[in-house]
This record gives C-alpha cells, sequence and structure tokens, in this order.
DNA sequence: CTACTCGTACGATAGACATCGTAGTACGGC
DNA sequence: GCCGTACTACGATGTCTATCGTACGAGTAG
C-alpha cells in the first residue's frame, strides 16, 4: 500500500489518496479509447510497465499527458525507476472503493474489441 | 426493442441502434455528475420519468442537452408522449453489451454517496 | 382560436481538453 | 565531466463541452 521507492527514487509524483478519488474523475478518465487501452494492457500485464513500453500513436507530450490523467484521476500508479516511470494500475484501492466497476469496465472493453473484430 | 409509441406520437426521436453502442461514449456519458444522477434517479425508479421531474440545478436549455447526450451514447431511451417526454434507461440493451456494467457504476456511485455523506 | 405548458433549436461564450513542438531536467553509462 | 535516454514543462492551437438566453414548435385545456 505505501508507494516507497526501494531503489532510493527521490522524485515523487502526487498521487490522489483513495479517500479522494472520484468515480466521475475515474470514469472521464476512462471514457478516451488510449487511456481505456492503456488501462487495458496494464490490467493484462499484471504488473508495471514504463511509459515507453506503450506505443501510443500520438507524440511523447500527449502520452505524458495521458498518462498524468489517469493518475490524477487515482486509476494508475507511478513511480521512477532510474530513468524510466513505471505504471501500475491502483487495483486495490479501486476494488475497494467500487467494487466490481474496474472489470465490468475491462470485460465490457474487451467484448467490445471482440465485436468490433479489432482483436 | 422497437422504439414504437403506442400513444400514436409522431415525433420520434434518433436512438442509436444496440450495435453502435460505444464503452467510451456510455463512460463519458456517465462522468459528468448531473447526468450520473439522472441515470441513478431512472434506474432507482425503474420506469419512464418525465424530463420535468427531475429538478436540476441548471437552466432548461442545458437540460435538454444532457439528456440528449445520455440519448446519442445510448444510455436511455426518450418518446414523446402528448406534451411531455419519457426517459427510460436501456437496461436492456447496456446489459447486453456490457454485462454487469451499468450494475457496477450505480453502485459504485450509491457508495459515493454514501462516502461523502450526500446519501 | 387563444393561452399556457413542455421541451427544442440556435447563437453566444467561457472553460476544458487533446494535440503538437520545443526546450529543459533527471538519471545512468562512457 | 559529457552524452544519450526518458520523460516533463510550457506555450500554442483547434475542437469539444457546459452553460445560458431568447425565440420557436407541438400538444392540451379553456
Amino acid at each position: 500500500m505505501t508507494i516507497a521507492a526501494p531503489t532510493g527514487s527521490s522524485r515523487d509524483l502526487p498521487h490522489p489518496p483513495r479517500a479522494e478519488i472520484r468515480l466521475e474523475a475515474v470514469l472521464h478518465a476512462l471514457s478516451d479509447p488510449l487511456r481505456l487501452q492503456v488501462v487495458r494492457e496494464l490490467a493484462a500485464d499484471g504488473d508495471e510497465l514504463s511509459c515507453s513500453h506503450f506505443d501510443l500513436p500520438v507524440t511523447k507530450s500527449t502520452t505524458t499527458h495521458h498518462f498524468r490523467v489517469l493518475r490524477e484521476a487515482g486509476v494508475i500508479r507511478q513511480i521512477y525507476r532510474g530513468t524510466a516511470k513505471m505504471n501500475g494500475l491502483r487495483r486495490d484501492d479501486l476494488d475497494g472503493l467500487f467494487p466490481g466497476l474496474l472489470d465490468s469496465v475491462l470485460a465490457a472493453a474487451a467484448r467490445q474489441a471482440v465485436r468490433l473484430g479489432s482483436r
């Protein structure tokens, strides 16, 4: 639950505490196709992924922006690890606040992906 | 499934067919506090409600706008019944496309309402 | 027909947002 | 110390969105 960085990183990013996560912000964060895809990949991997792992059809500035939106909504957790920034889903917090919500959204996204033919 | 109006209303409103409902649009529609509240009341009532039943802190123009967003996202069904316009959740379509999603969102909204004290 | 109610349509406006490019900062390896 | 990599910060821009006010159309009651 602590976001301590064992590797000794000093740059800390501001995350909303669990109690301040708002449902509307989460839904808004997930309503963007790019961000929804990122969350899907994070959920599929189950572990932390670096920003550069994602191959999004936008520039790096825009990528940074989207990750920031996800972090400020409380959907993902970001920590610096050396020169890379690792991203992980805040599954514990989201499941604690809104049980079943994340899974429903992920299942819905998967279903829609199948329905629309794209994978 | 048909949206026929037995009362003989001739004014028909455009609704997206089930196959064209997009998850992102639904999430976006639900990410607005006013719209989420409307959906909550519709779900609580279980039946159709007129537009004027809702006492929203905005003008009628804005109310019309929000109902239109909900309708075009495929979240609600609107039919004219005389001078009133009745609104109903498209539960069947939403549950068919994204099983469990609507219930999770509603449960999450209820939980958050309790958590934030505003019942 | 007239008047009233309910909701729409249209135009305006201010704020939010997605996107980009460029310049800059932090970290690790040479 | 110097350079490359990874990501950020800032400013600009076009688009979308929430909001309003006013004018209009459709239906119902008198």
